[in-house]
DNA sequence: TTGTAGGCGTTATCAG
DNA sequence: CTGATAACGCCTACAA
């Protein structure tokens, strides 16, 4: 049987001696369709071995039930948390992701979201890279009136809903522990200050300093793309400082960052946390998994990804009130573990 | 301006008083068209602000330009790099991605099967769920025949190309690996054996005890989902066991599982690798970061990726001798780190 | 509750 | 190199 041609509602219809009205209604549970009908048409769909053609069906009715999602790496432990909570929420609704990346480029994440706009998505997620100085390539989904949500990394001065958690609170709270600790020299390892979760972090970093008298010290800020490399770099920069001039403390934008820091400076003998203490940013299964434990902000990956794709598909249904709200802040927590504690015991 | 109505070739065809045909080739760079004409017909998209109907196309041409993956978990640290390379792959020959997770349970995967191929993937990539007994839900894309490649967790009876790597080999390599070390009770950390990746890890595990002449014991197999809480408990299970009885090595079919053993076992004061020695498999990067660090078995993810996606790919140009090798095996390396070694000094 | 008619935007086919 | 025409399979008025 060589390529069969496609079975199509006119088939169903002629085999049953209805219209292809009636069958297409049946087909998708219309409720106008007298249930005695509605059953022979499920039958004679699965005899002939029908199945839908969802080309023709968006072609008509301009609905791809498809959600875009474009985020910076594929290959993250946080995102694959958030990704899966997206596929998760969505999947109960109908809708299929199509997932790009941008792998950190704004090139890129231009490309995809232009792929998706062609590919009609019904809504879009998006993380924005990290070198992403522009949104100019979602004004088409504006005009569009297509959703756009924003998860983790934001854009601020945009019209679209937000998903996040208070990066300046949290990343004020994990200095202000190293600070009640007795920490004085406090490096910390950011991202791009491009990117608002980076920005709020250095700030919240900063203030905390300033609350606590300490004066802010340029010196003591590294930018990185918060890699296992940039840590490890951030380490071999420590130990070149003079010892009075070293920090005491490390606080990272992420943990991979702080952790690998923190690996490498055990490696070359620092002790950890009596010489140099340490915090992270995610609550990624590494930081439970290092020795010492890293003390870290708890960033609630899997519920970041569930409230954007529950606010995507309620500004999609036209729910009141939906698409009114501009941000939504998740809570997030400081986990407090041995790498930034003060010994009381042995 | 109130939803305008969509600019189609038909208009762009007026526009330069053309007609849709060449318009449609001019936009696809069709070669039979004149390099002015070409030029034009950018010009004019542009200028009327056109974008092309995938609908409209695909339901014409019969191509999604789409590819379907299906995972057990989207959330797993060895997946988000295998999805990196496939993202990256697809991406450069134009394809996207639908991805969607089984969550590990067969009625998922046969759901999320039956929707792709509702949305006419032109291709499916898939590792199977941890319960997963019959590929019955695949047999619709053999029939019509769209090209299905089984990556990592595969099924051995199927004629669709397979991407993984040698499970037994590695396996024995790694089990031998710790009988040399003067092991002789080792303990395997197993998942279900209906998958081959399983079976065959543990069918590795016995030929090495065999060819070592050690006799093979049942209870030093577990079997178990390898999640974090399985390690945690296999560790439970070890510290109840008479001191005479305890294994004095651990062989882990994850790094999730060994490493979280590893772990509750060194709180309960076990040395490791003195008095228990310790292997993992996938090389994850919580391989590399506890202490010790942990022996494993270098699972190349992204390159499975990519080449299960080249793979795909060339099957769907129909590229000479594509679809006939069965399976590709990659190669994968024993990394030999402190968990399972002697201490030779100090 | 069911049917008729027409079009969604593109591309394949055949013709020049 | 360019054009006319006819599908692709479905859905939505509107009509019965």
């Amino acid at each position: 049987m060589p390529d069969q041609k496609e079975v199509t509602i006119y088939d169903i219809a002629r085999y049953l001696n209805l219209s292809a009205t009636t069958v297409s209604r049946g087909l998708k549970d219309h409720p106008t369709i007298n249930k005695q009908t509605r059953k022979k048409i499920a039958e004679a769909a699965q005899l002939l071995g029908y199945r839908s053609n969802t080309f023709a069906s968006s072609l008509r009715s301009k609905r791809s039930n498809t959600i875009g999602v474009i985020v910076p790496r594929l290959n993250s432990q946080f995102m694959s948390g958030v990704l899966a909570a997206m596929e998760d929420t969505a999947s109960r609704e109908g809708y299929n992701l199509l997932i790009t990346q941008s792998l950190e480029k704004e090139d890129k994440e231009k490309m995809n979201a232009n792929t998706m706009f062609n590919k009609r998505v019904d809504g879009l997620l998006i993380s924005l890279a990290y070198d992403t100085k522009s949104i100019g390539h979602l004004q088409p989904f504006l005009d569009k009136k297509i959703p756009v949500v924003f998860f983790d990394r934001t854009w601020d001065q945009s019209q679209c809903t937000s998903v996040m958690i208070d990066n300046y609170k949290a990343a004020y709270e994990a200095t202000k522990h190293l600070l009640d600790q007795g920490r004085r020299r406090i490096l910390h390892l950011g991202g791009s200050k491009e990117r608002n979760v980076y920005a709020d972090r250095l700030r919240g970093y900063r203030h905390a300093l300033r609350d606590s008298g300490i004066a802010y010290d340029e010196k003591l800020v590294r930018i990185s793309q918060l890699l296992e490399s940039s840590g490890t770099e951030a380490a071999a920069w420590i130990l070149k400082q003079k010892p009075a001039q070293r920090p005491d403390a490390v606080f990272g934008a992420s943990d991979t960052v702080a952790a690998h820091c923190m690996l490498a400076l055990l490696e070359a003998g620092i002790r950890i946390p009596d010489d140099i203490a340490i915090a992270g940013f995610n609550n990624d299964p590494i930081s439970r998994i290092v020795s010492p434990a890293l003390t870290t902000v708890d960033y609630p990956g899997y519920h970041l990804g569930d409230t954007a794709m529950k606010s995507l598909l309620e500004q999609l249904n036209g729910l009141p009130g939906a698409g009114n709200t501009n941000s939504i802040i998740l809570k997030s927590e400081l986990i407090i573990r041995a790498s930034s504690q003060k010994k009381t015991s042995l």
